[in-house]
DNA sequence: AACTCTGTTTGACTATAGTCAATTTATAAA
DNA sequence: TTTATAAATTGACTATAGTCAAACAGAGTT
């Protein structure tokens, strides 16, 4: 792996050779296993990731030992940048810990690793590099957002939502099936509720005839219907 | 009033005379009565807020007409950022809208309003407001963090966080009570709930001998019994 | 004081989704 | 194929918080 590799994170697609050549220097990859954790909120902050292969879930544990899942995050993308802007503020600082936890869901996930200290001595004048920041953490901001308003509704819209999120974003759209890029489990915790109600719900569609479910795959039976079940 | 007022956000703190009299210049003074709408998240967007008096409640409607808010927001804070970048990205786009309702909730709130274009010109070759910027967002996300962890937990502990960490951020820790800078109406939003819910809650403290409610006055017996009632 | 408007409280009922426990089905290993 | 292990499903029960409707309280006005 060569520093290349960096070139395909959006944030880093405006650098230079030199200054890729800088970071992929300093940085370092880190292998895991499906189920591995790679931080918890607990731990100090060290710097950001960006994902090579594999993907990940950052999630918050609940007093019950249960898990919330805030997002999933796939190949070229970064996690875990917020808190080198609120280290940066107060440089001098009571030690920051990282604002979740996070695990890998897939074998074979490589991660990169970069430290605060190489990032701040890049992004200092670059104020492309900046608004590229700038430009990710508007789109966090604007998913949390969408999160927090789709906890607010209940399971059967939750899940119909994300069912059809799933098949809008699958550019095939001549299928009309979806599959599911994780687990029920991590569904049901992502979704906010528990495994046996997602259960339920799954069968509570099909019952209707809206869906049929195979495995991960989830054949669209009515779209039309299961629009009318995801509508506010 | 004049150009030294944006001195106070903390956002334009590092510009120049120049700079702050060339925004000034270009932006909107806008007055508001308590209830009155500042923007729906049906409206095209043109530019982010600040508030100089007053206050504001950020909220999304629920499919019942229920509100839920997401926050408020105090004077020399900034409000609807977000949308900036995602429209700075993609230039020539597809019309963005607001992400989210706004209303004023006291009266007389004073509002600067800060069009898309007069920042674009700003923020180009200036890293630091750019590292400004983003600690703002970042300060955002954190706070969006918990309040989707706080979702998950039951009304109870909600609002005995939501008193506690009002308890906290009064500087005059001598006091024994907090006095809600909000209406208890926005206060159930806020929480995720409704009115009866909370006021039951309310009840529920107050038999138990953990506070004493009086209007907007919330006096604190036991401290360390909240404090449980918070945890996790 | 009587009236209105709004905000708050209370009671009775309901619904949604969580808990616990048992069972069934899948998946992988021996 | 058998066995072991994990994932998914089902049923019975419970709890939390929402709905609806009515009563009550307080502030301001006439």
């Amino acid at each position: 792996m060569d520093s290349i590799i960096l070139k395909n994170i959006n944030l880093f697609s405006d650098l230079s050779e030199d200054e890729l050549n800088r970071i992929f220097s300093k940085c370092s990859i880190r292998k895991f296993s499906k189920g591995e954790m790679i931080f918890f909120d607990t731990e100090p902050y060290i710097g950001f990731y960006m994902i090579v292969e594999g993907s990940v879930k950052i999630f918050k544990f609940l007093k019950d030992g249960r898990e919330h899942i805030l997002h999933f995050v796939n190949p070229y993308n970064t996690f875990a940048e917020v808190p080198l802007f609120e280290q940066y503020e107060k440089i001098k600082n009571q030690d920051f810990t990282y604002p979740a936890n996070s695990m890998a869901i897939e074998d074979d996930t490589v991660l990169i690793l970069i430290r605060s200290s190489v990032f701040y001595s890049l992004i200092e004048n670059n104020s492309k590099l900046c608004l590229k920041m700038i430009s990710g953490l508007a789109k966090k901001l604007r998913l949390m957002n969408k999160h927090i308003e789709s906890i607010s509704l209940d399971v059967p819209k939750r899940l119909a939502k994300y069912i059809l999120e799933q098949f809008n974003s699958n550019a095939d759209n001549d299928k009309e099936y979806i599959e599911l890029p994780i687990s029920k489990h991590d569904l049901s915790s992502y979704l906010g509720t528990i495994d046996e109600t997602l259960s339920r719900t799954f069968k509570k569609f099909q019952d209707e005839g809206v869906i049929k479910v195979s495995g991960k795959k989830i054949y669209i039976s009515d779209k039309a219907v299961l629009k009318k079940f995801a509508s506010i």
